[in-house]
RNA sequence: GGGGGGUUUCCCGAGCGGUCAAAGGGGUCAGACUGUAAAUCUGAUGGCUCAGCCUUCGCAGGUUCGAAUCCUGCACCCCCCA
């Protein structure tokens, strides 16, 4: 194994950033001295992972950055079953194929996060593919017979369900011991000896710790980092319009972008400490400027900056910016079908023949038509108080009539409705 | 079974023969302010071919020049007595 590490000790690197919650192990600091593998695990729950996997994924990477060996894995068969952890109720079991996709989609996303290359070249595996092998009775001799059963009754995981209505059944039980066994496995395979994960993967890490005791005679270690909340407790990544995604596809890099900017002032502290690659001193400068001019937002800002680069590339982020510039006001000009759409991925449109603009478009129909004013008189009392924009320019004529040189791009226009709400009109040639 | 009260515009709630598209509040929508926050202030808030017209006050009839308002019947809700 490579001993190339960084003059930065990853431990101390996570404390100041407030990253460490739990630790399992003799002396994980002294472990940690040498390079070593690590790994975190991904429930395939989405084709895509969410905001809620961002601080071990970020954490992985961490690790690779100070000279260890970071393993992702994503729980193609612990997925299977469900992770009991934390949640309240038997989880439905998700359709195979549901999975496999979904597995797919994660492993592709991990690897834009993790660097294949080098002395370090992180690994991504899928717990299906040792735990397919195993029959059901062998699993019960080689494995079950070393976890005593008195140890998992009394994690605190189980013990929850267990004195609640919703009960927990024996699949959900048996998950932490696949879990553990992973650990084992990866322990076995790729010489890992760490494991990463919130605190609310506690009572699985310390089960796979426990299990290579038995099993091995080897001596494993466990970090918990937080679990990413607001300050009133809720957990952060969830919107009115469902999670914030790390794919671009479900989550556009500008409705990314516009999430972190959004991050109240009490959270945005714990953000940039939990996610960006900033040093102390940047931060600490941040800190400073939100207290003194809490404003102009530079924190937010900052935040949803790295954060989009990060997870969407610079390409990415210069969306999300241009997008945002237009999304505040700015005139929106020289712009073609493509890039409109992209910018306006999550405002609703409505596509009307051609014919309709080239007669002349009352901008009262157009309201209408659009959704944006649901009757006339709604759409006249909107122009009248000086809430009518089309692409972005106010219109307050009461008679105004659009014409195909109101198009902001070959065939689209964009109408807006007071501050936000907008609405795309589409007119396609054909 | 008997007696009383009620049903109003998105919600709550005033109105008790014309001046009622119907007070007031909430919500919502604009505008100003602002930090893409919160609060605040201003305006708007049935529909339309919009200085006019049409449709609304539980439902169906009736009285009247004229009804949300009066009468009759029906439906539903609440209270009191049995």
């Amino acid at each position: 194994m490579s001993d190339t590490i960084s003059s930065t000790h990853i431990l101390d690197e996570l404390e100041w950033r407030g990253l460490v919650q739990q630790v399992a192990g003799p002396d994980l600091r002294e472990h940690l001295s040498r390079s070593r593998v690590v790994y975190a695990g991904f429930d395939p729950t989405a084709d895509s992972l969410h905001v809620g996997s961002f601080i071990p994924l970020m954490t992985l990477r961490r690790f690779q950055q100070t000279g260890h060996r970071p393993i992702a894995l994503v729980g193609g068969a612990t997925g299977m079953i469900g992770d009991p952890s934390g949640k309240s109720e038997e989880r439905n079991l998700l359709a195979e194929d549901v999975l496999h996709a979904n597995v797919e989609g994660i492993q592709r996303q991990l690897r834009r996060f993790l660097d294949f290359s080098g002395p370090h070249a992180a690994v991504v595996v899928n717990n299906y593919d040792w735990m397919k092998e195993f029959s059901y009775l062998q699993f019960l001799r080689d494995i079950g017979k070393h976890a005593p059963l008195g140890m998992m009754l009394a994690k605190e995981s189980v013990r929850a369900r267990l004195e609640s209505e919703a009960g927990l059944s024996y699949t959900e039980f048996s998950y932490m011991l696949l879990q553990g066994y992973d650990f084992v496995h990866l322990a076995r395979t790729y010489g890992c000896t760490v494991q990463l994960g919130g605190t609310d993967q506690w009572g699985n890490i310390t089960v796979g710790i426990d299990l290579a005791r038995r099993l091995d005679g080897v001596q494993l270690y466990g970090l918990t980092g937080p679990l990413l909340t607001r300050a009133d407790g809720v957990k952060m990544g969830k919107t009115e319009r469902g999670a914030v995604w790390l794919d671009p596809e479900k989550t556009s890099p500008y409705a990314f972008y516009q999430y972190w900017i959004n991050v109240a002032d009490e959270d945005v502290g714990h953000c940039l400490r939990y996610l960006t690659e900033l040093d102390a001193a940047t931060i600490a400068e941040l800190d400073a400027a939100r207290a003194e001019a809490p404003h102009l937002r530079q924190s937010q800002k900052r935040l949803a900056e790295e954060l989009t680069r990060i997870v969407h590339g610079e390409a990415g982020l210069a969306v999300a910016r241009h997008a945002t510039e237009i999304f505040f006001g700015a005139e929106i000009e020289n712009l073609d079908d493509r890039s409109l759409s992209d910018i306006f991925a999550d405002v609703p449109s409505r596509e009307l023949p051609r014919t309709r603009l080239e007669e002349g478009l009352s901008l009262i129909d157009a309201l209408v038509e659009s959704g944006l004013a649901s009757s006339k008189g709604e759409a006249r009392r909107t122009i009248q108080q000086g809430g009518a924009y089309v692409n972005n320019i106010r219109r307050t004529e009461l008679g105004t009539v659009l014409t195909p040189a109101d198009l902001a791009s070959e065939s689209m226009m964009v109408l807006r409705k007071g501050k936000k709400r907008y609405a795309l009109l589409r007119f396609p040639t054909s």
